[in-house]
DNA sequence: TCAAAAGTGTTCATGTTACACCCATGG
DNA sequence: CCATGGGTGTAACATGAACACTTTTGA
């Protein structure tokens, strides 16, 4: 939403189109280059910040919603986006704590204000959602009501509004577990990637060292990987060799419950 | 909703009490002596069995809802019970498929009709839960509108209402997925129990056999369970001894990971 | 004394961990 | 030639899998 007649016909007529007492919260991790990071937004007139989210519209499947949301935030499609878990049991998600200040401020921005039993006063329950880029290709899409957009480290998550704080531990819990039975490296590694770069993704995203030989035994044996006969020039060091997903063994190797516990 | 009124003014008032669009459905696992049973019921006029669930309350936190629901059938509370899947994709959950008829048959036996624009013929997301129960403790709870209930074998679910088969095998995976880090035993266990007893437990729900030897050996290295040095009487047998959970050690085992993949 | 169920230990194969030196490259 | 990063193998150890006979009990 970039524009305020935007704004207005969602905050007006957002509810003939989107399901209410239903969000999404998407937390979207970023890696690159021993980082782990995950994309936070400021909604104009907070001083915390939130997760971007969104609503499902009334005539689409979950899944795409999810998807939607995702690619309206970072322009990406086709991502790698994994449902995990609904909330529904705080004070926040309760209506214990009115939320409709809070709206107002950041609705101030087009002059609008929410009354007590406007939709997006009501009680929402939301969906989590996590999905895996690399921040570097991520282009955030400016919104009208969004005032700043950053990256933060994983270990250094601030206080978030609502609670986005929650939602944030147990995405990364269910990463973290997950990691052993997803295709990750899919969708944050190019096709053809080096050994140190996806040693250096599954040390980051686990947040523990792997040795390298062991690490790059496991990979092999699992049939997970694929060694190349190129080699990248990377500057003034040995050249590593590159390597490519088997995809057909990695699916296999998950069905059969296959775990990377190194 | 036991009496007519209760079904009247549920039909009438329900959207007042309950949250729209969003229903808890639950996979109640029964298991019993070597089956791992669900709970299915029959609604008035129905031809298919499905899944038992029901709504959220608009003041009432989601896991409260989820539990509520379940005692309200099995007339159990404090069980485990696991959310585990929000379902919004399906035909059924995009409401492609009119679900308005099926209503009209099971409510027609209080004598109302369903309309087009009635709550109850929304577009409907279900959350979706799953309870672990001994199957012989439950005394089902009648309900007006239902028209029989079943315990069914896991490896034998028929066709069943709206996408709750889709529900059902996700579920299952789940349970199986969880058993390695929850603690599944205790709720289907008395606090006694014998090797022979969880031995079967792990044996049906995993539906594969493991070593009677391996199995207590790995059991008793984890620490999770404890000998003592009572027996069990069971007829013209040998007497088996009895053990408990160690529950400090359970707790710890599943925080480090540990894994039970026998 | 028999049938049914439970108890128990060892061996072998496999997987996991720990560990250090040499090689290639570009500046 | 040097600094940096990448490549590689082996030995000790721990874990998992396979396997069969004996004991207890009550009828």
């Amino acid at each position: 939403m970039n524009t305020r007649q935007e704004v207005l016909d969602f905050v007006h007529h957002g509810h003939e189109r989107y399901l209410p007492h239903l969000s999404i919260d998407c937390v979207i991790f970023g890696y690159h280059a021993h980082q782990l990071k995950i994309l936070l937004i400021r909604h104009h007139g907070h001083d915390n910040w939130s997760l971007p989210g969104g609503y499902i519209a009334r005539d689409e499947a979950l899944t795409e919603a999810a998807h939607r949301i995702l690619a309206e935030k970072t322009q990406l499609s086709n991502l790698f986006l994994q449902q995990f878990y609904v909330f529904g049991d705080s004070a926040t998600r309760m209506n214990k704590i009115k939320t409709q200040e809070t709206h107002n401020t950041t609705y101030s921005k087009v002059g609008v204000a929410i009354g007590e039993n406007h939709w997006l006063s009501e009680r929402t329950l939301s969906i989590g959602y996590y999905a895996l880029v690399d921040y570097l290709n991520v282009v955030v899409n400016p919104e009208l009501l969004v005032d700043e957009y950053c990256w933060q480290e994983v270990s250094e998550i601030p206080t978030l509004d609502y609670d986005h704080n929650e939602i944030v531990q147990k995405a990364l819990m269910t990463l973290r577990a997950q990691i052993y039975q997803q295709p990750i490296g899919y969708n944050l590694l190019a096709d053809k990637f080096t050994l140190p770069e996806i040693h250096a993704l599954y040390e980051t995203i686990l947040g523990r060292q792997f040795d390298r030989r062991n690490f790059r035994k496991k990979l092999l044996t699992l049939g997970l990987i694929r060694q190349l006969d190129e080699q990248r020039k990377i500057g003034p060091h040995r050249s590593p060799y590159l390597y490519e997903f088997d995809r057909e063994n990695y699916q296999k190797a998950l069905e059969d419950g296959a775990v990377l516990a190194l």
